[in-house]
DNA sequence: TTCGCACAGTGACAGATGTCACCCGCCCGG
DNA sequence: CCGGGCGGGTGACATCTGTCACTGTGCGAA
């Protein structure tokens, strides 16, 4: 039998350098690859054809659901899993839309890593179910593009005018589309609304 | 010679389990504790005594910046590393004016950890010299007390007048604090003000 | 074909926020 | 003992934000 191929990507090197060093303590696991970004990840996959391509989702470029979008596309052998920091709703929903096969949380124990990663080389999935009922609990993404555009402006301090500026609309319009958000996400402000809208991998 | 006795602390499970991995393969370290959180790590350095403590800043309870503190007015024997994401000019400050002997960046090259250790281990210090140089430029921190404790909440979209209850102040304090902090990080808002301040590692 | 909805805008109003001047008391260093 | 900085405060003013109502266009689904 032989070992199950992977790729790994991860923007923080020495992230990346201890869980391959922890995974190649593995008899039936072998690295074939490493990448520190979205884009190099996306071309050694297309290379070296692996079993599993291990993936980070906030790299600098692409992301990992980016290239994990851009591999269905491509009806790629590889399976994509992701390993996050972030246990965000809407992050989960866009993976499942990506065809991702297994989620992980940086904070799971150690073990359930290389678990995880035979249950997705024998053709399983994994999620959480944990993460699987927030991401029930928390719905679907409510905003609309361009309040997604408003509200990722407003959230870095822009004045409705500067915003306005910057998409083209009128300052009156983006007061409208940042009122209405934050009605839907049940905010008080701009602010919170931004808050809620990140918290649950709306942005 | 007898090896280096090292506490590791890092709140992400997988990333501590995945970094015991990468420092067991040197023959003259030992991993003589693991940590998830800060109020463990001082617990367990207290009681091992170990040459090394390795952690992360960000963690749940007590930071890692909060145990060199801690240990620095111990007088305590074990040298303190730092490990983090993040390259804010007052973090640096904080973890110098704690004492701290090392610190690196999770997207270091992986080999430096190992050779940061070793030199930290001989009684030297590890300050990246680019980092060094950002934390010189930011300068030091202009704020208060009390600017901080409003920006904080202010950052999470409370009202002047909820912060104010919050911090048990009128409205108006709450204004003029918010105005005087963002005049002093020559922001033009209070959010402006917020993301400057975290980025400069003075929240 | 009509309904709903995203997108875009205007106008009016209340309330929040930002700016400035100026007040007090306190403590600490020169 | 006097200045300066911090903590705390008031009042006035201008501008920004948030809310509502109402007007369109265009598209896609029923």
């Amino acid at each position: 039998m032989s070992a199950i191929r992977i790729v790994l990507a991860e923007d923080q090197t020495l992230v990346l350098g201890a869980i391959a060093a922890l995974l190649a303590l593995e008899p039936d696991f072998a690295i074939v690859g490493r990448a520190a970004d979205g884009d190099a990840a996306l071309a050694l996959v297309r290379t070296l054809q692996p079993d599993i391509l291990l993936t980070d989702i906030e790299m600098p470029g692409r992301t990992g659901l980016d290239c994990a979008q851009a591999l269905a596309a491509e009806r790629a052998r590889t399976s994509v899993m992701i390993v996050t920091t972030f246990a965000r709703p809407g992050y989960l929903a866009r993976a499942r839309a990506a065809g991702v096969r297994g989620y992980l949380l940086k904070d799971a124990p150690i073990e359930s890593l290389a678990a995880a990663i035979r249950t997705v080389a024998a053709g399983g999935r994994v999620i959480p179910a944990e993460l699987a009922a927030a991401a029930w609990e928390a719905g679907s993404d409510p905003l609309t593009d361009r309040e997604r555009d408003a509200l990722r402006l407003a959230e870095e301090g822009l004045s409705n005018k500067d915003i306005a500026s910057r998409l083209g609309l009128s300052p009156g319009t983006v007061r409208n589309y940042l009122s209405d958000a934050a009605a839907k996400l049940g905010a008080a402000n701009r602010i919170e609304a931004g808050r809620t809208a990140r918290a649950n991998g709306w942005l």
